[in-house]
Order: structure tokens, then C-alpha cells, then sequence
DNA sequence: GCCAACGTTGGC
DNA sequence: GCCAACGTTGGC
């Protein structure tokens, strides 16, 4: 299994708005960059993610989400009317990609940003790069669980939210 | 709102 | 293929 952290405006896409879709989840779409479209490429089902509130104060880790369907081409980019159209995607040679994801746990309270910088075991974890912008990256496992921790969601809990990713 | 850092575009 | 200009991201 592999460890994303996925970026989100919570004034477009709130984790509580993804909690509320409960088991069918939700496309992840709009990602324009092919950095971030190949890291989702490389996402199997089963995948934890963590949710990353950006652009608002503080930034942070809000919690948990699950990959529950792998890369397939994402519509909005020939939607004239989505603020995500692209035309470099047609329906016919599809160029931009989603998942869908689905919500596993909200922290206790955000990991905001200066927890993230503070904790020495996380300083490797490419968002904290300096200029960072991708809006897709893994994480390691061991900072996967380290934010975890910090957000008061321990291994256990989980395990138990949901049907474990046969991996 | 500012601005540094980055990805993309397009002229040459 | 270089690289300057431009648009976007995102922390502050």
C-alpha cells in the first residue's frame, strides 16, 4: 500500500463535505498538473490519502481518505461550463485523470502546518519543501503515521473504519 | 493583497 | 532547445 497526501481549498472541497458522501465517495478532479496526474495514475484501491486544507489559515491535515476507484479520465476538463476545463482533454483523447476517494477519518483537530515543520521525523515530507505546489505527493509510511498520530487517529481506529485494502 | 517559487507557453 | 514572459499556487 502506498501513502498520498492530496491537496484541497476547503472553501471548494471540505473533508466534512467528503464525509457526508459516506461509502460512494467522490472524484477527485480538477488535478492540471502531470506530476500530480501520475502520482494518481500510480494509486491502487485501498490507498490512504491525507485530506491537506490549503490556502486558508492555518493550512493542514484535516484527516483520512481511501482510494476506492483507480485513475480514469476526468470529464471536467471538456465541460466548457467547469472552471477546470482544459483543452488539452477531449473525451476522445483524455489528457487529466480523477479518482474517486472516500472519506475514512477526521482528526481530533487540524495538524496544521507549523506541527508539520516542528516534527523532525516529518522534515522529509515533500509539501514541506520549499516552493512545494504539487498538489499530489506520497508520503512515507512512517510520516502517514506520525500525522495520525498527531491528529488523534491511531493505527487501530483505522483499521476498524472500514474494510481493510486487501493490502 | 503580496510575492516567491514553480510550471507552462511561445518566440526565436 | 533555450529562455523570458506569463499565469498559478499557496503561505503569510
Amino acid at each position: 500500500m502506498t501513502y498520498w497526501l492530496m491537496k484541497s481549498e476547503p472553501e471548494e472541497f471540505a473533508l466534512e463535505t467528503l464525509a457526508r458522501r459516506g461509502a460512494r465517495g467522490e472524484p477527485w478532479n480538477g488535478v492540471r498538473n502531470y506530476q500530480a496526474r501520475n502520482f494518481m495514475r500510480a494509486m491502487r484501491v485501498g490507498d490512504l490519502a491525507l485530506f491537506y486544507a490549503s490556502n486558508c489559515l492555518p493550512p493542514g491535515v484535516d484527516g483520512v481518505m481511501r482510494v476506492i476507484r483507480e485513475a480514469y479520465p476526468d470529464p471536467s476538463a471538456w465541460d466548457p461550463a467547469s472552471p477546470y476545463a482544459d483543452s488539452r482533454g477531449t473525451p476522445e483523447r483524455p489528457v487529466w485523470d480523477q479518482v474517486d476517494v472516500a472519506w475514512v477519518a477526521t482528526f481530533d483537530r487540524r495538524v496544521d502546518l507549523g506541527a508539520l515543520r516542528a516534527d523532525a521525523a516529518l522534515a522529509d515530507m515533500l509539501i514541506l519543501r520549499r516552493g512545494n505546489r504539487l498538489s499530489v505527493t506520497p508520503v512515507a509510511a512512517a510520516a502517514f503515521r506520525r500525522i495520525c498520530v498527531l491528529g488523534g487517529v491511531g493505527a487501530l481506529k483505522l483499521g476498524d473504519s472500514g474494510r481493510e485494502g486487501a493490502r
